[in-house]
DNA sequence: CGTTTTTGACCCGCGC
DNA sequence: GCGCGGGTCAAAAACG
């Protein structure tokens, strides 16, 4: 994890660097033009051409300087933001050393190459790809690596492996965690029939016993996660292909329940339920459940790796009340619980509903910018949701935002506030929206300051700063200027090619 | 004409 | 056992 970081940080530092070079060669280029009143022009034939012509002239020298203005300001802050993420990447960079040679220690097994490059000495994975052993995915990630995208179609999984190179011999010392697993949604016999999923006879087949497991299992079936967003779309635009099989109308709600299922493949079990809240018909309350078992797009990834992490979350976490209480106060920022360093989904809550636990993940209230101070506080906006939320209808930014709170959950379980067993995770989705989005890279390098050190604070609030400027600023700040690429990253709105 | 939506009927679990 | 409510089915209608 470290490693790729690590290198996506170096990465990004130089790329940065390039543009700014590149920006303040075009301010030079600017300044050396020759001033227009040097410059010396033919006589026009007429007084009034000459005037309008020396006019125009002058109105283009107070543009371009306006301009140059402008644009020195901009790389003044390009620059200071530069230097601090340099910073953020050095100090990184020590701490991950200091992290090495504490392995080092742990693991006399490392051979000296491994941890003098930094580049080698962990082999990270991140996949997305169906949930199988840990025995499986080691044999499969070889081809993994091969085709770039696992698209074998058993269903999706979160995963991130974190593999020691000096473990090599041993594939059950990896410590590998998995998150998610959207199989686990699902029976994976049940999936392999084709059977569709109809929660009443998964009761009647599943004879209780005393298992903990099947009971866990079926609890995972069950796992439903809820979505709140402002939307003025009748659905959500998730990137998914539903079709509508029945609406109901449900008590206590004037608006009818719309219910959806999955048709990219036609077995697919997932399936939603769309309503609108009863007291702000603005609001958009959309329910997921199940597990999608065929590759799905990238935008439609993003919330499926969303939607189940939070599931997984749920489920691995609310196993007991207690246990309950404390992811929920954990997904709070309630102090008083156990759990160190808490990633923060958008306000989430847990339902206290026995047979269908389900995380609600409230996209229409405002963040509390207050938890950014907590130890490791990612909040996915200090700017408020409302934006956030409203841009689940569209596809513009969406699924960065999802890739975050992804991570944030990912990063949430591997902390093991909740779970043990459900940690490090991390998925395609994340590995995506890094190489996608440069803002991305600078806030994964500083919450892994975080992370590696022990660090807080400053990395943790920037993080949060990125990811609500990233918001904000939009896809919209990715063309027009050279400038483009780093003040998307750095999440200003363009100021150039918004003219 | 194939696909999607609509909508009444039906099934099932749960509480009384 | 009965009624209620949530969820699903499937035929008909609508749509592209």
């Amino acid at each position: 994890m470290e490693v790729v970081m690590m290198r996506k940080a170096e990465e990004f530092i130089f790329e940065a660097h390039e543009e700014i070079g590149k920006d303040e060669k075009w301010l030079l280029q600017l300044g050396n033009r020759t001033p227009i009143a040097e410059r010396g022009f033919t006589r026009s034939p007429s007084l009034t051409e000459r005037e309008s012509s020396i006019s125009m002239q002058a109105q283009r020298l107070e543009a371009t300087k306006a301009e140059m203005g402008e644009v020195r300001e901009e790389n003044e802050r390009l620059k200071m933001l530069l230097a601090r993420i340099v910073e953020d990447y050095k100090s990184l960079q020590s701490q991950f050393s200091n992290l090495i040679q504490q392995e080092r220690g742990k693991t006399p097994v490392a051979s000296p190459t491994d941890i003098n490059d930094f580049h080698e000495p962990e082999l990270v994975s991140l996949r997305l790809g169906p949930s199988s052993s840990t025995h499986e995915r080691e044999e499969k990630l070889s081809a993994n690596k091969k085709r770039g995208e696992d698209h074998d179609g058993g269903g999706l999984s979160l995963a991130l492996e974190r593999k020691f190179e000096g473990s090599r011999n041993g594939t059950n010392e990896v410590p590998t965690l998995n998150l998610s697993s959207e199989n686990s949604f699902e029976d994976t016999k049940e999936q392999e029939a084709g059977e569709p999923w109809p929660p009443s006879k998964i009761h009647k087949n599943n004879v209780r016993n005393d298992d903990d497991e099947v009971s866990q299992q079926l609890q995972v079936k069950k796992a439903r996660v809820s979505v709140r967003a402002r939307c003025d779309t009748p659905t959500m635009n998730d990137g998914c292909q539903w079709r509508k099989y029945g609406q109901k109308i449900s008590k206590g709600n004037p608006c009818p329940r719309a219910y959806y299922r999955c048709t990219v493949a036609p077995a697919c079990p997932v399936r939603k339920q769309v309503q609108r809240c009863a007291e702000d018909m603005s609001i958009l309350i959309t329910t997921y459940e199940g597990t999608h078992n065929h590759p799905l797009a990238a935008s439609a990834t993003a919330m499926a790796s969303t939607t189940s992490a939070a599931a997984t979350m749920l489920v691995h976490g609310a196993a007991t009340s207690s246990a309950a209480a404390s992811a929920a106060a954990a997904l709070h920022g309630v102090s008083g619980y156990p759990s160190p360093r808490h990633f923060y989904l958008p306000n989430p809550t847990i339902s206290s509903n026995p047979s269908y636990p389900t995380i609600t993940l409230d996209l229409t209230q405002p963040f509390d910018s207050a938890r950014v101070s907590s130890p490791l506080g990612l909040a996915l906006s200090g700017k408020g949701s409302n934006a956030l939320g409203a841009s689940w209808g569209n596809n513009s930014g969406y699924s960065n935002q999802a890739a975050y709170s992804t991570l944030y959950q990912s990063s949430y379980l591997h902390r093991g506030a909740a779970n043990p067993s459900a940690g490090a995770a991390a998925t395609e989705t994340i590995a995506r929206a890094i190489t996608a989005d440069p803002s991305f890279r600078s806030a994964l390098a500083a919450a892994i300051t975080s992370y590696v050190g022990g660090g807080e604070g400053g990395a943790a609030v920037r993080l949060g700063e990125y990811m609500g400027a990233a918001g904000e600023g939009g896809a919209g700040a990715q063309n027009g200027s050279s400038l483009g690429f780093l003040r998307h990253s750095l999440g200003f709105p363009s100021s150039r090619s918004g003219k």
